[in-house]
DNA sequence: GTTTTTGAACTGACCAGTCAGTGCAAAAGT
DNA sequence: ACTTTTGCACTGACTGGTCAGTTCAAAAAC
């Protein structure tokens, strides 16, 4: 059983491979369009398979989505996670290893734009199908962040009284809409200047001279 | 958007009131579903009138959209001017200013929470009918808040390194998406709690005991 | 008597999901 | 060797339903 071919654990490698057109063509086109608007032909079209593809792959449309949206966000926590592990190596402070996860944001931000905007545009509605799949979702981001703060504040450096969700929820906030802002309005900018600006917000270098 | 029955520029206030009762039934119906997932007939049985009505009030479903976003954010910008206005004709600095304008954008979240959602949802998508309607209506919103910043810096109260678009877009993103978080995920919090996180956040006090 | 609203029927486009069938490569049979 | 079978991956025409927008005569509101 199974063509062997390659490596993957689970399915033929043709098949994966397949899926990862179809990640790609449906996240463009969901940033771009948003999920009603955009139609499973647009997709097959766009990944360059037949429609039937799409369901011989994915159980349906929304199934096709919650999927991408796990997928993304994974990598979104790892690179997250990643950079807080390396600065703390690095003998750094907490202060840096939030710095340190903006940068990882925005290079993100920079490299999946389309996937931050859908991400974005459809974590706060109610009533939707993958409704509990955004929750957990996010839930895996904003606890990254809240876990730095956690450590942060255990060693004195950081505010007994910051409120930790609300302070995550805000600094996350604040990196995914200046990126998309950035993308969207200010694309002349470099990834150094955002870093620089945000930096300054988190560092409270905003008042005061120098 | 709440009724306000009389002064309107316009129409007889009849059919005012009628435009009044579409835009609320439209604003949470697509704040809820998004724009392509929400029918006319919908929004018209929410509003409690005709479909015809609809039509003889507004050119399309678009249209009615178009003239939503416009009249929310004119409502959102005059409420953080008026409140950037106000601490200046009390002496306050402009630090001030920027954390009474953080209030008050919370303050309009808490009201139309509807019409936040929305706006945050379309805002980055590309290729959409009201791209440009939505460009006008933020560029007026951050506005706001660079003239601030612009005072700021003149006064010599604010760092000159300061980068005053993407400081302003990074400020705006912050209160948008702390708050739209507050209500969705951590609504026990109380406004004053939301409020003083990230004034706390937006004055530097992150680090640092006290 | 003018403006606004009603309500229901209708049209035509569009779209999610289905299904009978194709191509093909590896295994089984001879 | 060669034929036949198996089943995976994919195809694309088709279906049943949905929805924006139209129409209009009659009623209601002003």
């Amino acid at each position: 059983m199974e063509s062997s071919t390659a490596t993957s654990g689970g399915g033929s490698s043709r098949r994966e491979a397949t899926r990862q057109k179809l990640y790609e063509a449906a996240v463009t086109l969901i940033a771009e369009q948003g999920f009603s608007a955009t139609t499973v032909d647009e997709i097959a079209e766009r990944a360059g398979v037949a429609k039937g593809t799409v369901y011989y792959n994915f159980a349906s449309k929304s199934v096709l989505f919650e999927e991408l949206l796990r997928h993304g966000v994974g990598l979104l926590t790892a690179s997250l996670r990643e950079a807080a592990e390396r600065t703390a190596g690095e003998g750094g402070s907490r202060v840096d290893a939030l710095d340190a996860m903006i940068r990882a944001g925005l290079v993100f931000i920079d490299r999946y734009p389309a996937f931050t905007q859908l991400y974005v545009a459809e974590l706060w509605r109610t009533n939707r199908a993958w409704q509990s799949t955004l929750l957990v979702v996010r839930q895996e981001a904003v606890a990254v962040v809240e876990d730095v703060l956690r450590e942060g504040i255990a060693s004195g450096e950081l505010s007994e009284e910051l409120d930790i969700p609300l302070t995550a929820a805000a600094l996350v906030g604040m990196v995914l809409v200046a990126a998309l802002d950035w993308q969207a309005f200010q694309p002349e900018r470099s990834l150094d200047e955002v870093h620089a600006a945000l930096s300054r917000l988190l560092q409270g270098r905003v008042s005061g001279g120098r």
